[in-house]
DNA sequence: GCAGGAAGTG
DNA sequence: CACTTCCTGC
């Protein structure tokens, strides 16, 4: 029986914040790392300090916006960048996929939507419609699948500070809600709720809200999702404050699914 | 008799190497320490640190560029701000001019002049003239007078790395080395060459050229100068190289003076 | 290469 | 508020 963790970490910019994942990293040494918002071209992902801490490096990015990383300390055993569904490539800086022994890992950095009467909202969805038929099409319920990242969706009331006041934020309107929870359907388990049944946990806190942290207004949006045959396995979730407390934070702090295998 | 001691560093914004010089200066407790390129306006100079280290606090800075400060322990008898010659004001963040009992510090930071064919190199002898006409004006050489600073001129071939090469620079052509002499004949001797003769010892070392510290490729434009009166009580002058090898470097180093009052 | 700033993003 | 790019200066 082998502990294993998974860690996902929307670090708002890779390079700048190398001083607060190695810290984190010391302290947390997790089996698996799933990042998002890299905001670097490949050329200049920081794969040698990655390595120098043990881990193989899996990571698709663009200039400025988006991009997404898959870190393991065990080696993986193949990967796909994107949906592979043939539509549009967009996906590519937003998914990264890879299997690593018998477990499927998929992360995810879901857009963010702008507003609900933007263009971008409806790409939002439509990236949630591809993700359920992504699952259908090349994975089994039955398989031990978990799917992290920034989600860029609260889904329910206790997961953000204020419910009333955002029915119509493209993070929390009613229809995004309903998507996420369709797609979620097919056949995944929220892990962090699994545990923490209780309100005023969150993964984000807005830099432009101050004392965000110290007041606690924030809200839940990045999540680890398991099938039946990993949440068998799981023992704990748990989003970890700390990180957003250090110097040179990213907006969000990580969220952590302990395994025993 | 008592220790003095002054420094001179071109620090490359004020704001960005507190931490150096929180570190330096808490092994070189220098009595008095003239910046330049503090690159911060009045408002924003960190005076609250260097009072907390012992310090009175004179400076005038702009947005971005220039800027200079005299910080003395003891308490400071008058200062002037610029050369107060009734010309173009551009002098008021390059030139600070203060009276520590019958010591008269001067701090300026020369203009670069950005190339000896552009119209900032003229600016620059200007700068030159007026700091003559200046000493002629409000000084005696017969007084105790420091004048330190980034001079932005390389004296002789002994101050640089590959003279030959740089002939036509403009802090190394003949003109302005002879300009700088003749400023200097007034009545300053080179305190660091006075007791440093040999070749190879830099203030200054560029971020752009690689491994120039460890290659010791470099200038030495930030000079102590003084008259006959202070040159009789020094006991030392030299350039101390280790904050350049330091974390978040300025590109100059400091360089000090001691005198046994 | 490393500072500072401005304008744009979430 | 803290990223980005692009600009400037030395």
């Amino acid at each position: 029986m082998a502990r294993f963790t998974i860690a996902t970490f929307n670090v708002n910019s890779v390079r700048s914040r190398m001083p607060i994942l190695q810290k984190w990293l010391s302290d947390h040494p997790v089996d698996a790392l799933c990042l998002q918002e890299t905001k670097v071209v490949n050329d200049d992902f920081p794969e040698a300090d990655f390595k120098a801490m043990g881990f193989r490096c899996l990571f698709r990015g663009e200039k400025s916006y988006n991009g997404v990383a898959i870190l393991t300390k065990a080696p993986l055993d193949g990967f796909v960048v994107g949906f592979g569904d043939g539509e549009e490539p967009e996906g590519e800086t937003r998914l990264l996929r890879a299997r690593i022994g018998d477990f499927c890992m998929v992360n995810t950095y879901i857009p963010q939507g702008k507003a609900i009467d933007h263009p971008d909202y409806r790409y939002k969805h439509r990236f949630l419609d591809r993700m359920k038929a992504l699952f259908d099409r090349e994975y089994l319920v039955s398989e031990k699948i978990v799917w992290v990242g920034d989600m860029n969706v609260a889904p329910t009331d206790i997961d953000v500070t204020s419910p009333e006041k955002k029915r119509d934020h493209p993070c929390f309107a009613p229809d995004i809600q309903e998507h996420f929870e369709d797609v979620k359907a097919w056949g995944f388990t929220d892990l962090f709720r699994r545990y923490r049944p209780d309100p005023g946990e969150f993964s984000f806190f807005d830099y432009r809200v101050k004392n965000s942290l110290e007041k606690n207004i924030g809200w839940r949006i990045d999540h680890i999702l398991v099938t039946p045959a990993l949440e068998k396995l799981a023992v704990d979730c748990y989003i970890d404050r700390e990180p957003r407390s250090w110097e040179k934070p990213s907006d969000h702090t990580p969220v952590v699914a302990v395994f025993d295998l």
